[in-house]
DNA sequence: ATCGCAATTGTAACCGGTTACAATCCCAGC
DNA sequence: GCTGGGATTGTAACCGGTTACAATTGCGAT
C-alpha cells in the first residue's frame, strides 16, 4: 500500500539540512558518539525520526573500512548439525555487531572463485574442513583473516576442532565391553578431514587390541545415506555399524527398524555428534557428543581476535565425551 | 605462513599509478566495458594480476548504489526443507551477480530491529511467512523491494507459495479409500501460515464428506517434534496422523517402528513436502510432494524483478502433488 | 597540410557515510 | 572587560570504486 519507493532514501546530508546542523552532528548523534548539546540532538534526532532515516550501511562500512560481516563456508546445509554449529556462530556474531554470511558450497559448481568473491565483502571467514581444496584456503588465509573448523591443520594459520579420544573410546567400549568382532565404519574418509580422524581412531582401536580393523563403507553425512547403506550393511553380516555421524547412524537405524529388525539385537548402530534426534529415538542412539554450539562460538571469537589484529593460538582443541545409550547394548 | 597482511590491499589508484594509467581506465579494463587499446589493457592487466588486485565490493556497490546482495529470511535453518528452499533461491541469485544472506529468525531474540538491519545491506528480501510479525513485513516493504514465501497475502505485495488442493486430496484420501475415521493433524497451525492453511484444508475435506473433524496435535516442525508427539498419538487411539510436514512425521514414524509397531497397520502416518528421505524409508512415506527449490527459485526471480522495477504479479502459485506411498495403506 | 570523426584516455565529481581539525561559543576567573 | 579552556559545531578530506564529460590522439579524406 504505501507509495514510498525504497529510492527515496535520505542521505546524512539530507537530514542534516533538515535539521539545519551539519553531517557530522547528524552522525554524531546517530551513534551516540561526540559531544552534542542536549538541543541539537533533539533537533537531530526528531528529523531522523520523522523521515525514518537509517545510515546506508555502505557508506559507513566504506568509512570504516570494515564490513561488519563475516562468512561461515559449510560443505552443505542440511540437517542439525550445521544448524547448531551456525547457532554457535551467531551467538558470537550477533553480539559483536558483525553479520553473518552462510556459505554452503555443495551445490556451487565454481565454489574457489565463489569464495574469492565472498571474501571481498567480509572481514573474515570461518571455514569448514572438507568443503574447498588446500590451495584455495591458501589463497585465501594470505589475504584475509581465516579460521579454520575441523581437524585440518595444514593450510591455515588457525584451527578450531573437538579432539577424537571419545571416538576411539567409543570402539573400544564397542570391542571390549560388547565383545563386538565384526564391525563396519559407516562414512567416506575422502575429502572430510572429520571423518579421516574418525577412521583413522577406529583403526588404531582395532590395532592396539591386536584385532584386524573392520570394513568401511564409504557413503555420505546425511540421512538419506545412512538409509541407503542398511542393504549392504545388513547384507555384510556385521555386530555393529559405526556411523561417521548421527545423521547416517539415525538413517540407518530407521531403515533397520523398518525391515522389523531390532537395534542392538540385530545390529548395533553408533553416531558421532549427539544431535537433539539422539537422545529421543528409542533405542537411544550411542554416540560421541561434540559441543557443536562451542565449536561454532570459539572458532567465530578467535575470527573476531584475528580481524581485531590479535594474536591467535594456532590450534584449539574442544573435548567430546561418549554418551553411552541403548543402541550399543548398554541397558541404559 | 604468508607474511602478507589484510592491510596491504591496494585500492584503483595504486594500481592505475603503477600501471601509469588512470583509475578510470583500470576500472574499464577490470569490468570489460568502454574501449581500451589492446597495449594498455595488457599494462593494466599486468599489474592487477602482479598484485593480485581485487576491487573492493564497498566502493563498487557504493558508487552503483546496489548492494549486490539479497536476504532469505527463515524460521530456522535446520532440516531438508530449507535446504532445498535455499538451493532454489541460490539456482537463480549466483548467477544473477546476488550473494545471499541467509537467516534463520528461530533463535534471534530480537528478530524485527535485525532483519531492518539486514535490510541495510541488502537489494531486496525474500521473506517465509511464519518468521516475523506483519508490522515488521510492512515497515519493511514500505522502503525495501520484499517477497513473501508462503501464503500469508496480506502484509506484502509480491507472494509465491504452492496451492493446498493436493492436501485436501491426500486426506480426502484417507478418509475415503483407506475409510480411516479418527485422525489427528500433528502441527501448530499458530504462527506458521503454512500449517494454517493445512489445517484449514484438514477441517474442511472432512465437512464435505459429513464427518466430524479430527482433533489437532499442536507441535514444531521438526523430527524431534515428531518423536516427541510418538506417546501422546498412540495413546489416544488414532487410525492415522496427518503430519503438518515429513520431517514431523518422520520423527513419528521412527518412533513407532522403534516401539515395535507398524506402519500403517498399527498407525497411517502421512507428511507433506515429499523430502529426499521419504521416498527411501520402509514403509515409504505418504505425502504431497512441493516443489520445494522451484518454490525458492520463482521467489527469487520475483525478487529480481521487484529490484529491477519491474511490475510482478502478486501472487503467484505453484502446484502440488499427493504422493502414495505405503505409509498410508496403499499398497505399491 | 588541414580537417573531421572516432577511438582512447584522463579529470573530477559523485555514491553516503566518518572524523581530524579548525572555528566558534559560553562562561568562569582575574 | 578581557582571557583561557572546555564544550559544541562545522568544514572538508577521506574511504575505494564508477562514470559523465572533456581532452587528446590517430588516421583517412580533402
Amino acid at each position: 500500500m504505501p507509495e514510498q519507493k525504497p529510492e527515496d532514501r535520505m542521505s546524512v546530508r539530507e537530514i542534516a539540512k533538515l535539521a539545519g546542523v551539519s553531517t557530522a552532528t547528524v552522525s554524531r548523534v546517530y551513534r551516540g558518539v561526540g559531544s552534542v548539546s542536549a538541543a541539537t540532538k533533539a533537533k537531530v534526532q526528531a528529523a531522523i525520526e520523522q523521515y525514518g532515516y537509517r545510515p546506508s550501511h555502505l557508506g559507513a562500512a566504506l568509512a570504516n573500512r570494515r564490513h561488519g560481516a563475516l562468512a561461515v563456508v559449510f560443505p552443505g546445509l542440511s540437517g542439525p548439525y550445521f544448524a547448531e554449529l551456525i547457532n554457535g556462530v551467531e551467538s558470537v556474531a550477533v553480539p559483536g555487531q558483525m553479520s553473518v554470511h552462510v556459505i554452503g558450497t555443495h551445490l556451487r559448481r565454481d565454489a574457489p572463485d565463489e569464495l574469492l568473491d565472498v571474501a571481498r565483502r567480509v572481514d573474515g571467514m570461518a571455514i569448514h574442513g572438507g568443503t574447498v581444496p588446500k590451495a584455495v584456503i591458501e589463497q585465501l588465509a594470505a589475504r584475509h583473516p581465516v579460521v579454520m573448523i575441523g581437524p585440518d591443520p595444514h593450510p591455515a594459520p588457525v584451527v578450531v576442532r573437538t579432539d577424537h579420544e571419545a571416538f576411539r573410546e567409543l570402539v573400544t567400549h564397542l570391542l571390549v565391553d560388547h565383545k563386538l568382532r565384526k564391525l563396519i565404519f559407516v562414512g567416506n574418509p575422502e575429502g572430510s578431514p572429520d571423518l579421516t580422524e574418525r577412521w583413522e581412531a577406529f583403526v588404531t582401536a582395532h590395532k592396539l587390541l591386536r584385532l584386524r580393523p573392520g570394513k568401511q563403507y564409504p557413503t555420505g553425512l546425511e540421512q538419506t545415506h545412512g538409509v541407503q547403506a542398511a542393504d549392504d550393511v545388513l547384507a555384510g553380516g556385521y555386530d555393529g555399524a559405526v556411523c561417521g555421524n548421527d545423521e547416517t547412524a539415525l538413517g540407518l537405524m530407521m531403515a533397520v527398524l523398518g525391515r522389523g529388525l531390532k537395534v542392538p539385537d540385530d545390529l548395533v548402530i553408533t553416531g558421532v555428534d549427539d544431535v537433539p534426534m539422539s537422545s529421543l529415538v528409542s533405542p537411544g542412539l550411542t554416540t560421541v557428543a561434540r559441543p557443536l554450539a562451542e565449536l561454532g562460538a570459539t572458532a567465530t571469537r578467535l575470527l573476531l581476535d584475528l580481524i581485531n589484529g590479535a594474536d591467535v593460538a594456532p590450534e584449539t582443541v574442544l573435548t567430546s565425551r561418549l554418551v553411552q545409550r541403548a543402541s550399543c547394548g548398554c541397558t541404559d
